[in-house]
DNA sequence: ACACTTGTGTCCAATTCTTAGACACTTCGG
DNA sequence: CCGAAGTGTCTAAGAATTGGACACAAGTGT
């Protein structure tokens, strides 16, 4: 039942108090902002599982050029907390451009609040995965193996190990 | 000017000849595929840099549940091979969906040519690209960390090592 | 104030991993 | 047929990893 803190950011004062009292009862804490401006300063400070993040500030310009500026933002600033998207301008353009520039999802206004309920904790869940080192190895070696057509000097030399190294690393799977 | 070969699903004649016209002469060859049956073994024969994916084959059906179908069915068959999905249903949510199941992007129709060559030149150089195993190794040993808010002896718990090695990756950066 | 727990920073010696180099062998293309 | 490139295998040296240990700091509950 403890899903921790949400972040939301939203310029709409009116979204910001509707967040709040659908998803209050999900999280143990929501904060929220009615400018990016301080989105950085305020997750350093709170550490929030999830932000929920509108992509238009700026009245007037719906490109969600400015949401998707903050998105890289915060993402670069911290990787390892999910941000999820939040526009009323259903664009798939903007969409598929947000999920590569790191958001852990996107969804529309209106929106459905067991769905909105159900991606966050699904952001939260996926972002608490944690893959041990070694399964994380195997498999890059294995993806870079196949690209090479199992061509075993070549992936060892892009992997920048040894040969026989990477032939260890095939033997003990 | 040698992007490889290029392999096309859609159940649509129509387009399948438009974008062999339209694509054939960025890429060395373009193949072609009416249905998705044969995907899996025409891909182990032909090895191509990318897979374009039509999303809707059952007539009447426009979910684009058997095109994701068939896109985790390549994918986790070939997870080197960018799959890029193409759609005449314009769904947000669908792209969303798409992406999280590993799609390398997703268009819509009726395409723009250029965007088109663009997005699939992206997925190629991107999938070309090769992380070597330390540099995957630190960055996913730096996002541990920071998720156990510093706590290394948790970190190298969750990452399978132990603490003294965590502390050497970190002293040399 | 007191013990208790948890984590840090640091060392050690034993073990394991990784490396460069070498060798014979196969495969492939000119 | 020759040479280039890759494989499978070995060795010996060097580097990394391990469990264990120790003193110390910070936070817990009593």
């Amino acid at each position: 039942m403890n899903y921790g803190t949400l972040l939301v950011i939203d310029d709409n004062p009116a979204i910001l108090t509707a967040v709040k009292i659908c998803l209050g009862g999900t999280f143990e804490r929501v904060l929220t902002l009615n400018s990016p401006d301080k989105a950085l300063a305020t997750i350093a400070q709170e550490h929030p599982s999830v932000v929920l993040l509108d992509m238009n500030f700026s009245l007037g310009v719906n490109s969600g050029q400015e949401g998707m500026m903050w998105l890289t933002a915060i993402h670069r600033r911290f990787p390892d907390i999910p941000i999820v998207l939040i526009t009323a301008y259903a664009d798939v353009k903007l969409a598929v451009r947000a999920l590569k520039n790191g958001a852990a999802d996107f969804v529309t206004k209106p929106w459905d609040n067991d769905e909105l309920i159900r991606v966050l904790k699904d952001a939260i869940d996926k972002a608490g995965e944690v893959i041990p080192l070694e399964q994380l190895e195997s498999e890059h070696v294995r993806k870079v193996l196949n690209k090479c057509d199992g061509n075993m000097k070549r992936a060892a030399d892009l992997l920048g190990i040894s040969r026989q190294t990477l032939y260890n690393k095939l033997k003990t799977p």
